[in-house]
DNA sequence: CCCATTGGAAACCGATCAGTTTACGGAGAA
DNA sequence: TTCTCCGTAAACTGATCGGTTTCCAATGGG
């Protein structure tokens, strides 16, 4: 019955890579990620390059699910400012979670400086699959500025991320004027 | 002739704590700061209480002038619209400089995570000033809502800060007519 | 039964962490 | 000169870092 019961080691240590370093930081010790998973050190380094490596791995896992959780169905015949604001409203509605902290590449990025680090090329692809999105719905739309108005918005994105990692306000009731002014200075109605 | 060759022990711990942790992050050992700045262990404990009242104190240090730097004078007789505008040429500037990373302020609270650390207090109060001054400023010129406007204000200075720091775009052009169009969805002409 | 593979526990590596202490050298006062 | 005081370098604490290695118990096939 239980065929689905114990996730492997892998996957152990894939949550606990995700949970502790989104919680205290990159710089958690390996001792605590293997620990935490319940997986010895020496098969999470059989199973893993490096502690680099495993973080990488932990933020690619969960990269299509993030976007995909963000952005709306392809077909779901909506115009593309409404397409464009369902993603502010799941990210705030993400921002609402108890332990949030702020977009998770966005912070991994930050804390590790190193753009060439593979964590920081899986988060920055995340962000341009964003970006992306954004400008094809911009260009959709009729945007003024396409690419314009799709790096604002992005700017945004990151913006509500990082206010909300440092706990400066609630944001009820910021993000959706912010990117409604912005879609109307681009004439997208 | 020469009063001020020498700073004293005290300045260069802080120098060398503001450029260290922000090049390396808050991570950077105590033997590496105090190594940098050409002071024993011995000393910088009988000058500072931790290590992280040493990077308090260097934020601290540089608070009033970072805020200074961005702010407009109060007595420059333009339009609040355009001493909003000259914050974010003033940031934007900043951010050319070649081994600009972000606002250390919002970094130094993304990394430390702990709001209750002196430092992440006093990276706080510096976004709270600037924020106040947004206000006042968007008081002052009429806008529909100031206080909203303001909080938009700083989730962009904040984006923008943050998206500079992963060195994800340029950012030409694209600042000037974000606060431009929220500006103008104020009411604030 | 025996043996070979697996993987966990834990010791171990050299390095570094924050923080304390010791020992020494140099400057000023007597 | 001799004594005192100050700050330095450096050793040291015990803990942790990323990563490796050793040892042993469990497992499964012959």
């Amino acid at each position: 019955m239980t065929t689905e019961a114990m996730p492997s080691s892998r996957e152990r240590l894939l949550e606990a890579a995700a949970t502790l370093t989104y919680r205290d930081g990159v710089n958690i010790g390996v001792d605590a990620l293997c620990k935490a998973a319940g997986v010895s050190k020496r098969s999470m380094y059989k199973l893993f390059e490096s502690k680099g490596d495993l973080l990488a791995a932990s933020l690619e896992e969960r990269a299509s699910a993030y976007v995909t959780a963000l952005l709306p169905t392809a077909d779901d015949n909506h115009p593309p400012r409404e397409r464009i604001l369902h993603v502010f409203e799941q990210a705030e509605a993400q921002a609402g979670a108890p332990d949030f902290q702020g977009c998770r590449y966005l912070v991994v990025q930050i804390e590790l400086k190193d753009p060439s680090h593979p964590a920081s090329r899986v988060a920055h692809r995340v962000k341009e699959n964003l970006t992306a999105f954004f400008r094809a719905e911009a260009e959709q739309g009729g945007a003024s500025d396409p690419d314009l108005l799709a790096r604002q918005l992005i700017l945004v994105f990151d913006g509500a991320s990082a206010r909300a990692g440092i706990k400066a306000d609630t944001q009820a009731g910021l993000i959706a004027p912010t990117v409604a002014a912005l879609l109307d200075a681009a004439d997208m109605h």
